[in-house]
RNA sequence: GCUCCAUUCGUCCAGAGGCCCAGGACGUAGCCCUCUCAAGGCUAAGACACGGGUUCGAAUCCCGUAUGGAGCACCA
């Protein structure tokens, strides 16, 4: 299927609400938007719809600001970038939506109404009683004048509702979705502007949209039922309507449901799969695995090609090709792709990347080491986090051994054990060019002399020095800790096997 | 309940009437490699929801059914 050509300058926006941390699937929709206007050389806004004074929060802009900075989704205009369209934060362009509310009602498009939310309420548990629809029953389409003064004189604060054909239908483009029609008789004289004055999504969109010039809208689906208010609206004020776009929700990785935060979904294993993009941030994701993955549900590079570079991807999104079904988040496939980017990593980067992590654990990171290690840990890591557990060691100030019993490999005991580590103390000590080659040429030949295989003599030298049985590599490791700090613990291992010896 | 949308392996995606007894990836299982854990290599199991059309021919077009999802606020 070909996308039409944008027959007009390309302009989308991300226009979240900021209510909290950024959504995962939002930061898909906003990956959309971006991709799509860097694709044809257009621009991508920022806006925030902040016309829900009940759900204020201060910190959330920033938050928001973070998360997307993070992605690498840069606005062309928006908070902090400016742009000859702004501002670019709805509450703060009240006066321009009220005037239009009110160029609607002027033109009978639109009307006021005076009913209290309270009135509303009971409206609809009455309806619902009923079985019946729940929805405004447009008794104050048609009030005289002389009753709306009366309201008025009570002091009642009218909203203002659009004026909905009562018959006919509705046809919509959606060049995801396809055409989409709805019988007006099933729509409601929807509130365009609420009682204290604020917009409501639905005239606010369409404003600032016509104004801030954009030409494609990419939201999600959840906007679909109301395409056609939209529809209305864009024709009650005689504009050309941009085209729009209806992303596919991501579902729960079950499949039930649409990812929430309030109800958190779990993996197989039963573990919970944030939802917030601070947690996947926090978490020791890679932004360009994150991204790769986002770009790779609900659309495809193509050519059976799974990993990718968002630049590449931008040259192919041309529209074409965005799946019009809700599909489950695939999460096992973001650990893998977080992988598989960690590896494409090269090692000074990844050094770099794993700071943060081991610091947050409470690790002094040495540069150096840090360097060294990173190679080691980079095919063993899914997320950065994971290098904790794996090398976290390294960092230690001060070595904690393992239980004993994690020293006696299989099919030996503590004193073949110590014995095995005495041996290997002894060598290794003549060793000076402590390197992972020389040192793997030394130890070696060992495992004949002692009976053992590689995995029992290397396994417990392993778990000796590294204080843990799944660890770097054995030899890599010890020329990282160094010759002194490697005899050190050996001797360690040693005394406590005598010790359990001794006592067991 | 009503409206709208969707429906290919467990999951994410290929597939725009013959190239498909359906391809890739994740995951799963087995084997190889191997000092642990990974990574890597090889192999395997695994899907066109169902029923009617249209057509010489349908995963692909149309209509029903079923299932899933989204929405039905002075929230976005």
């Amino acid at each position: 299927m070909s996308f039409p050509t944008p027959t007009r300058p390309v302009r989308t926006r991300f226009a979240p609400s900021p209510t909290g941390s950024l959504h995962i699937g939002g930061l898909r929709t906003a990956l959309f938007n971006w991709m799509f206007a860097r694709h044809y050389g257009g621009k991508f806004l920022l806006r925030i719809e902040d016309t829900d004074q009940t759900r204020f929060d201060p910190n959330a802009l920033q938050t928001l600001i973070e998360a997307m900075r993070w992605a690498g989704l840069t606005w062309d205009e928006g908070p902090e970038v400016g742009g000859e369209y702004g501002p670019y934060v709805q509450s703060e362009r009240l006066a321009l939506y009220q005037e239009w509310a009110n160029w609607l009602v002027a033109q009978d498009k639109a009307y006021p109404a005076y009913e209290t939310p309270d009135e509303l309420k009971r409206m609809r548990d009455e309806q619902t009683a009923r079985k019946l629809p729940p929805g405004y029953n447009r008794q104050h389409r048609t009030l005289s004048a002389e009753e709306r003064a009366r309201f008025e004189s009570e002091g009642r604060k009218p909203v203002i509702r659009l004026k909905v054909p009562l018959e006919g239908k509705t046809h919509c483009e959606d060049e995801v979705q396809g055409k989409v029609s709805f019988d007006n008789v099933d729509l409601q004289d929807t509130v365009l502007l609420k009682a204290d004055g604020f917009p409501t999504y639905h005239l606010a969109h369409v404003v600032d949209d016509y104004f801030m010039k954009i030409s494609h809208v990419m939201r999600a689906v959840e906007w679909l039922p109301s395409l056609p208010i939209h529809w209305l609206l864009w024709e009650a004020f005689g504009w050309d309507k941009p085209i729009y776009m209806h992303l596919p929700v991501m579902l729960n990785p079950n499949g039930q449901g649409k990812m929430s935060k309030r109800k958190p979904p779990v993996d197989s294993k039963g573990n919970i799969i944030p939802v917030m993009m601070h947690d996947y941030m926090k978490n020791g994701f890679l932004p360009e695995a994150v991204v790769n993955f986002l770009a790779n549900t609900g659309w495809s590079f193509g050519d059976d090609i799974e990993i990718f570079d968002i630049a590449d991807a931008v040259k192919r999104f041309d529209g074409s090709r965005i799946i019009a079904a809700s599909a489950a988040f695939p999460v096992d496939k973001l650990h893998w792709l977080n992988g598989e980017h960690v590896r494409r990593l090269a090692p000074d980067d990844l050094a770099g990347r794993l700071r943060a992590p081991l610091e947050a654990a409470g690790l002094h990171v040495d540069e150096t080491v840090l360097r060294q290690v990173a190679p080691l840990v980079q095919t063993r890591i899914k997320t950065l986090n994971e290098v904790v557990g794996m090398a976290g060691f390294f960092f230690k100030a001060e070595f904690s051994p393992a239980p004993v019993e994690a020293i006696i490999q299989k099919k030996m005991d503590a004193a073949g054990t110590a014995a095995a580590l005495r041996r290997s103390h002894e060598v290794l000590s003549g060793v000076d060019d402590f390197t992972t080659q020389v040192l793997h040429d030394a130890i070696q030949p060992l495992t004949t002399e002692l009976g053992l295989n590689n995995s029992q003599l290397f396994g417990l030298l392993r778990v000796a020095v590294t204080g843990q049985t799944i660890s770097t590599p054995t030899f890599e490791t010890m020329e990282v800790i160094g010759k002194a700090e490697t005899l050190q613990r050996i001797e360690l291992a040693i005394s406590l096997l005598d010790a359990a010896g001794v006592n067991g």
